[in-house]
Parts: C-alpha cells; structure tokens; sequence
DNA sequence: CTGTTAGCGCGTTCAC
DNA sequence: GTGAACGCGCTAACAG
C-alpha cells in the first residue's frame, strides 16, 4: 500500500499524487478530485519515514526538559502538545535531570530525529556554553536564558517577582527573610538578584542559601534554618520544590504559618491554597508560555532569519495567608 | 556525511559499516575498529530516516495518555522515558482528554510514525471496543483495562484498593460516605465496585455520584454533598483529581477533616501529607507502573507471539488524620 | 566474514 | 498541468 497503488487507483501518476498531497504545485481539479477519492478508497497514508528521507524534514519537534514532574514544565509540555498537535507535529519528550551528559544525549537524539525544532530548559552549565548554531534545528529557551544569547525565548521576569514577592514580605513585618533557592539554575540565582535589591532597598541583610533544587534538599536546608534561634520571619522559595519542602519541613517542625514563620514562593500549583492557611506565591502563566514557545518555534521555523526574540512575562503575586503579617492572625496556638 | 565516506575513510564496505553498527551480524574484530574509528573520526550519525524506510522500524514508542498533567499519568510518563531512553528508543507523546476522536488520531499518528509499540491509557469508549489487532504495533494499557481483552496491561487492583479504604472508613466510625467517582472511567466504576462490597458488607447504603474526572466537578459535586443536613460522615474521592475537588469545597464550606467530615481517596499526591492533618490516601506505585508497562512492551516487541499479561499490582492505604474517628481529633472549633 | 547490489516510498527535476 | 525517472541513506539478501 503506497503512492503507487493510489496513482494506479487514480489513474495518474505518482507524481501527481505526490502533488495532491503535498499541496505546493498546483494540479487541476478533476485530476486532484481523483486522487483524494483514490486516498479515502485505500485508506493511504503517507509514509513518513521516506517522506522524511526524501524530504529531510521530520514535522516532529523536540521538547527537552529538566523534569516532567515538575509541575511547571509539565503545564509547559502540556500547552506544547496542544499546538504541536493541531499542526500536525509529533513531540518527541526528553528529560535531562538538568545533566549536562543527559543533555547532550537528548539533543543528538533530536538531530538523529531531524526534528525541524526543538524546546529546551537548559542547565545552568549548557546555558553557559550555548550556541545556537550548534544544533541543526531552531531552539526556543524556556524558563532558562542569560543576557546576550542569540535564541529565542520565553520567561518570566524572575528580578521583578522575586522583588515583589520580597516587598510584599517586608510590607507585611516580616524583615528577617531566609531565601531558599536552587544555585545550579538560572532561574534561581535571578530571582535571587530580585530579591537582594528588595532587601536592599530596606537596608536589610540577606540570608540566603543555595541549594540543589529537590524537595529533599529544600526540606533539609528548612530544618536547618528552623532550628536557629530566633526563628527567622519568613522562609522564601525560589521555586514550586523549593516550597514544597519548606511546608514539609514546617509541618514536621510543628511549626505554623504564618503564626511562628510567614512562608512565601513561586508557582501556584493547585494545593498551594489548600495548605493552611494558603501559601503566597508569584504565579506564573505556565501554559500560555508553553503556547508561546511552541508558536515562537513555529515563526522561526518559517523564517530562519528573523530577528531573535525573547518575551518576558510578569508573574502575578497572589496573596495568601502564609505570609500575613503575624500580629494579624490567630496562628494555633498564638496569643 | 553518510554511510559510504564512512566506508571509504574505514576502508571497508558500507555493508560492513552497517553491520558494524547495527550490531547483529558478526563482524571482525579489526574490521570492526576500522569502522568504529571513521564514525569517531567523522562524527557520522546513521540516518534515521532512511535506516526506518529501509528497515520498516522505527525505535520509537508512542505514549497517548488522557491528560499528561494527571500526576498519576506524569509520573508514569517519567518512568517509560527514562527506561526508552537507556534503551536508545524515542518517545512521542500524544494527550487525548478522554476524547475518543483526538484518541484515534493520536493512534493514527503513532502508525504513520510506524512505532515499535504504545502505551495507552483508553477511555471508556475506545476500552469498549478495544482490539488489538487494530493497530500495527502492540499496546500495553495502563490503569485501563478490561476482563477479557487480549492486551498486556499494568493495573492497581482497584476493586481491592477501594474496599480497603472504605473498610478503614468505617473502622473509624465513619459509616454515612459519599462516594465521588468518574463515571466515565473504568477506574473509576471499578473502585466504586470496591466501595460497594465494603459497604454491603456492612449492610451500610452506597451514596455515590458520578462526575467528570475534573477538579471543578468534584468541588460541585462536593458541595452539594455538603449543603444537606445531617453532613455525611465522610466524601470518598475515586481519583487524585476528585480528592483535590473535595479538599477544595471543604475549605469553601469552612468546614475541618475529620472534625466535620472525614475524607479519603486516590493517589498518594506530594502535598496530600501537607493538607491539614494530612489527606489518607492509596498510594499507587506510580513509577513502578511506567516502568513495569514499558518492560511488558519491549518484551512484547521482541515476542509478539507470547501470552499477553496483566499485571496487577497492589495499591497502599496511607492512613493519615482526614480519616481519625471524629472523637478523637480536636478539630478547629469543636470540643 | 565481507562486498555488491537492489530496493524501501517518496519528492522532485526535467522533459513533454 | 502532467508523467518518467532518479536518488535520498540505509539494510538485507545474496554471492563470494
């Protein structure tokens, strides 16, 4: 069953069938009319391992992330789906558990697979060392980018939310901040600037600590700072894991928010207003970067020569009850 | 850069190389080194494209799952890619919504791709009409499955997991449960079998409601629940999606776990521990299901013709405070 | 064990 | 606007 039997079905030749198809040349309408019907009759499809060789083009893009169970990136891959699919794209899934090795695999993976372009978060160290024409295909950054990269790119204004989200900690009393944040990524280390000028900007001293960004160790980092005295004011995620481990390691603590220690965050993942009493965050717009990634590969795979860009999104701060100022809540236990 | 500058650099045939490469046919140790030295030297990487239109395979496998944010369907997801990956296979992801329209497109996708296999989770609808011989590559089903299908497939035992836990309910006391439930989804009506037994067992009432398996059903659902008078004792969730629902109107409704209600359901979630006193729940060994499904499907790729398996695997109630004795908890407000 | 050679199915060029 | 023919890079069959 190939383009053959169809052409014979249809009484033309391949070629013309090739054109239906492929629908750049034109072919008249009865001829066109013919072979659609001789298509549906046989049920053809399209080989796509020749079309690919012939081709060299593999309308299959890449999407080659840190880890899909983070829920950032698995909102992101999510949206990248949606409009891969309603383009015809297959996605091909990578994770790289931000290892350099794992990385480099993944990326040849994608070359071998011509994919005709590729999503990427890239570690702090690939980051580093990232040219765009390394590759043989177009790479759209998320999440991850440094000044004077020559690639397109979708993030989130990681200075200013950390800022905000620092500012709205002191404006609740809560000037004793400690900053948890993962040091190997990009996004950390940013949000870490944002959050130095806040403090900054209020005279006051930072006290940060850079860690591996796993719950495990955010957990760890927690207990650590919790067992100082006197208790810091606030606890402060540079991410989604981070924060998540600074709630395990309050609850094991005993401890309660904002009542012994405010806690503050980023990504609003669905419990985050479960916890009690809700837990402060900078949200970010995961799935309409997802799309906007997907699209902005879509453009430059168009147009290869096209103008870089990098769109920078806001995060919105949503204030919960973790961060309230102490003096205003119950708390369990609390005067 | 292909094949034959190998073989000429390598001095030998492209036969040779190909051999050399694909690792089946013996070759000579020299002969081998030769070539294993040109590829080094050149850098050459075979041309997928053309070894899949030749060879009629593809090593890639499809993954269609219902929606890759379920964190059940994420979690397997990670463990399949990780195992494809260490098996040099690529991995295509395709998200259906239940849709039994975007499901068969996600199929025929994975056909023109020309996969070496899939994992699936079905809907109800396709579940229902399942035939293996329709496509032409083997599938495994995950959390879907049933009786008398010829299909591989790793399951919890749902009927066992949801009479477990309502038998622990009603250990604590709590006699009077709303059972909420996808009722588009095998799972789903299987652990509503599972709650049933249990609660025929003690000669108690079944009070389930079938729902859309979406967080914004559930909370509906949940609060209708929650208007009548007398409260029931406890709202059991069929799902980690339909668990969240109900946490999420318990909070609307000011109402406390288990002072007001006790609550249960699915999917040993990160934050369920984090939820004041802690959300009881059955674990599924979620990573070890991907990886068990992807295992079946390499097997059943290198064996078409063995026996097809189900493997069933054990669910692990957590018990945690949402589901004490009334009596026994403080709860917020009451005596 | 190795080399030669014939296609895999398609897109594309070149005549018509 | 159409058809014939070539070749993309590779593997498998065959002959040596």
């Amino acid at each position: 069953m190939n383009i053959k039997d169809v052409a014979k079905q249809a009484g033309v030749s391949v070629a013309t069938v090739s054109r239906v198809l492929g629908g750049v040349t034109p072919v008249s309408e009865p001829a066109r009319l013919k072979v659609l019907e001789a298509v549906q009759a046989l049920g053809y499809r399209p080989d796509l391992a020749a079309r690919r060789l012939r081709s060299r083009r593999s309308n299959a893009i890449g999407l080659v992330v840190s880890d899909i169970r983070n829920p950032f990136f698995t909102e992101v891959s999510r949206a990248v789906e949606d409009v891969a699919f309603s383009h015809q794209l297959s996605v091909i899934l990578c994770n790289t558990d931000e290892d350099p090795e794992r990385e480099a695999s993944c990326l040849n993976l994608m070359r071998d697979e011509q994919v005709s372009g590729v999503i990427l978060t890239p570690s702090q160290r690939l980051l580093g060392q990232f040219r765009p024409g390394d590759y043989g295909f177009p790479v759209v950054l998320v999440d991850r980018y440094e000044r004077g990269i020559e690639a397109d790119a979708v993030l989130l204004d990681n200075f200013d939310a950390a800022q905000r989200l620092t500012e709205h900690l002191i404006s609740q009393g809560h000037r004793d901040q400690v900053f948890l944040y993962g040091a190997d990524s990009t996004t950390g280390r940013q949000r870490l600037e944002g959050h130095r000028a806040a403090m900054a900007a209020h005279q006051l001293s930072v006290r940060a600590t850079g860690i591996k960004p796993r719950v495990e160790q955010a957990r760890e980092a927690s207990l650590a700072a919790l067992r100082r005295s006197p208790l810091p004011q606030a606890l402060v995620a540079s991410s989604g894991l981070v924060l998540l481990g600074i709630v395990e390691a309050l609850r094991e603590s005993g401890l309660t928010m904002p009542g012994d220690v405010a806690v503050a965050g980023f990504d609003n993942m669905p419990w985050t207003r479960l916890v009690e009493p809700g837990l402060t965050v900078i949200a970010q717009p995961t799935y309409e970067m997802g799309r906007e990634a997907i699209q902005l590969l879509l453009q430059r795979i168009n147009d290869p020569d096209k103008a870089v860009r990098q769109l920078v999104l806001r995060g919105e701060l949503l204030e919960r009850g973790s961060s309230a100022a102490s003096g205003r809540t119950p708390g369990h236990g609390m005067p």
